[in-house]
DNA sequence: TTGGCGCCCGACCGATCGGTCGGGTAGATT
DNA sequence: AATCTACCCGACCGATCGGTCGGGCGCCAA
């Protein structure tokens, strides 16, 4: 039955999108995968070529789960200013809302482009610049509108990552730091809010002169 | 002699530094850490006891070098703007000085600590802990004084982490970013200039309300 | 000269890695 | 009833994993 098949399919990129999340590509062994997915490894071969391609598949998902989420605010007509506060709402949610998501794109950042030229890789590249084109665009509007300092957008789109990703996949040592969990209501809300006022006061115009010390 | 063994030791930590920085704890064979250190695996065992235990001296050796240049400035008696601005610079300088760094340091931070129970796990909880708790400090001081705008502390660590040690680390996405290598120091001064401007201006003490939008 | 010691090596260990192969079973098609 | 196809399994492959062991080589003290 096909139905058993798609269900399968997706059993197994749950399981691995978890794991890989957790220990890392290299880490994980396609026997942990398969008995996470209430299978034998074998099995996992008549889904996936191979282990690379199943770990492409990964983060396509993840990757197009978020754009899904991000899209319909870029489409949005506000102000550049409230189309970048809802895009760090949306990416924060995105993140939040499935817990492995974060570690899993920050580990596929760092992580060497060591898998074969697949075509599943290249979309994978695809997406991801779809979604920091998006950024970028959007920032680059506020600046050129005068609504954004002066700033150097692939910078700032750099830093808005590190804000978000890393926070999020940061683990027991960002838990330790709020002496909470991170994905805890109350926290997550806290994220969002602390960003965008960042973003708010650092973004803005200002009058005082940009460089305090110079030792 | 002393001296050949203490070279052969170093030469392994740097051959394993680069090494999982590249690929990470479990993407490292002992075998290549031995070549690129022109040793043979078996030899390794004469100065570590493990693979962990390896790549716990090297997570501290690299938190130690981070400590070091930091220390100083914490130390200093400035006031507590200027201060941070130059634990930022620090802060870069070390992580861009020398390549591995930042992602050994991202990778250590997400990876899960499935390190059994060594001291030189122990010391580099430690050393993190002080660093993190420097920073902190500086924040919540800087706050308290009136400085500082009334931020999360954590969550401003978090994003001090996540704006300086994840851009070191976001390798080839980073400098497709850019368009230029991450660690040519035109790049490395205006990832200071573009941290500090943003704290600066996202610290200050604001006038305008916190809230733009509220969809 | 003779031990002892620090350093290093090659050979070897059991376990696990990603991946292949052939066969078995159930449901749909003809 | 026969066939086909999708799905899954167990057995097996060569390679590599982290780690052990015994011995060899050179230096230093006695």
């Amino acid at each position: 039955m096909a139905n058993d098949s798609l269900h399968s399919r997706e059993k197994i990129l749950d399981a691995a999108e978890a794991l890989f999340a957790r220990r890392g590509y290299t880490g994980v062994g396609l026997r942990e995968v398969a008995e996470a997915s209430g299978l034998v490894k074998s099995s996992l071969f008549h889904h996936f070529r191979s282990k690379a391609q199943l770990y492409c598949e990964v983060i396509a998902r993840v990757l197009d789960r978020i754009q899904l989420q991000l899209a319909p605010v870029f489409a949005s007509r506000v102000g550049v200013a409230e189309r970048l506060d809802r895009i760090i709402e949306a990416l924060i949610d995105a993140l939040a809302e499935h817990p492995p998501t974060a570690r899993l794109l920050l580990r596929s950042l760092v992580e060497e482009g060591d898998f074969d030229s697949a075509e599943e890789a290249q979309r994978v590249d695809e997406t991801l610049a779809e979604i920091l084109d998006g950024i970028g665009g959007l920032l680059r509007e506020g600046v050129k509108a005068g609504v954004f300092r002066r700033v150097s957008v692939p910078h700032m789109v750099q830093t808005l990552i590190g804000a978000t990703v890393y926070h999020f996949a940061s683990g027991d040592l960002g838990e330790g730091l709020l002496g909470r969990p991170i994905l805890c209501a109350e926290e997550v809300r806290r994220r969002k809010r602390e960003i965008q006022n960042l973003l708010h006061n650092g973004l803005a115009l200002n009058s005082s002169p940009q460089v305090l010390s110079e030792a």
